[in-house]
DNA sequence: CACCAGGCAAGCC
DNA sequence: GGCTTGCATGGT
């Protein structure tokens, strides 16, 4: 496949760094020029900044400006959304760290399966795991020299065991990963009541399947993470493990309303990094 | 060595 | 319904 590019002048609030790294995705890694690289649907692509442009190379079935439109959230509005989430210096220091985060438009399979693999697990573990889940059943594309692979789908999943999830170190994920793969339908799942029902989904699971694979910006997801921060920053309990998370969810949706999910991601990145 | 990681399911009461 | 416990694995 040919080769396309795409470049963004005079653009703001896009930062690859702050985009592939705030923790919503799990395939894209950082070259040593800086760029990224990663694979989404059958895409290949690297981003790089360069000179305040924003540049997109790779090879994509389709026309890759309306690609990147899509998967890069790029005709959202999001200097419109920080002013409104800004409500204390706080998450106007969250926001300043993490200023270029973008939410991506993620295929709803592949966040989910992802998702399920996060359980209790660390960020680099989850990424050594989906690669070689990819490696192993998805497709190859070859870009630069260097072999990429699709995240499988569904079929490509079906036939393989529990032993086999074991053996690309799944952990305890393997079995929910097999329940899912042979129960879900896909058509009809549109609320957190049906992602809830998936087995290895619970309440912190669902809530970032929605954000990121469906698009709801409502829902804030609480990990260690972001209890820690909401608890440092607002409920100072000496026992932060003991906080209850649903009152972390009902404070997060007082403050940033419609858009908790945007306000959790600043938070996480901001957290997490420093 | 113990402890932790973008938690969940199962088993108790 | 809420609370506790076990869980695979790799990194500190």
């Amino acid at each position: 496949m040919k080769e396309q590019t795409y470049i963004l002048k005079n653009f703001s609030e896009f930062e690859p760094k702050h985009i592939f790294e705030c923790g919503q995705c799990f395939r894209w890694n950082k070259e040593e020029d800086g760029s990224y690289t990663g694979i989404f649907n059958e895409n290949v692509l690297n981003v790089k900044k360069e000179n305040g442009q924003i540049i997109f190379k790779g090879i994509c079935k389709q026309d890759i400006k309306k690609v990147c439109i899509k998967y890069f959230d790029l005709e959202r509005d999001y200097k419109k959304i920080k002013r409104k989430i800004t409500i204390d210096e706080y998450m106007r220091e969250a926001i300043a760290y993490g200023s270029g985060i973008r939410i991506l438009n993620q295929d709803l399979w592949e966040v989910i399966i992802s998702f399920i693999i996060s359980a209790n697990n660390n960020i680099p573990r989850i990424k050594g795991i989906i690669e070689r889940l990819s490696k192993a059943y998805g497709k190859p594309i070859k870009y630069n020299g260097k072999t990429y692979y699709t995240f499988p789908t569904k079929d490509e999943l079906f036939n393989v065991t529990i032993e086999d999830y074991r053996k690309l170190g799944l952990g305890f994920r393997d079995k929910y990963i097999y329940k899912t793969v042979h129960t879900i339908d896909l058509e009809t799942i549109n609320t957190k009541e049906d992602l809830l029902k998936l087995s290895g989904v619970g309440e912190k699971v669902a809530d970032c399947i929605m954000l990121f694979g469906m698009n709801k910006f409502e829902v804030f997801p609480v990990d260690v993470w972001v209890r820690r921060v909401m608890n440092d920053l607002y409920i100072k309990s000496e026992n932060e493990e003991k906080v209850n998370k649903e009152e972390i969810r009902k404070l997060a949706k007082e403050k940033y309303n419609d858009l908790c999910g945007i306000a959790q991601q600043y938070l996480f990145y901001w957290k997490r990094e420093a």
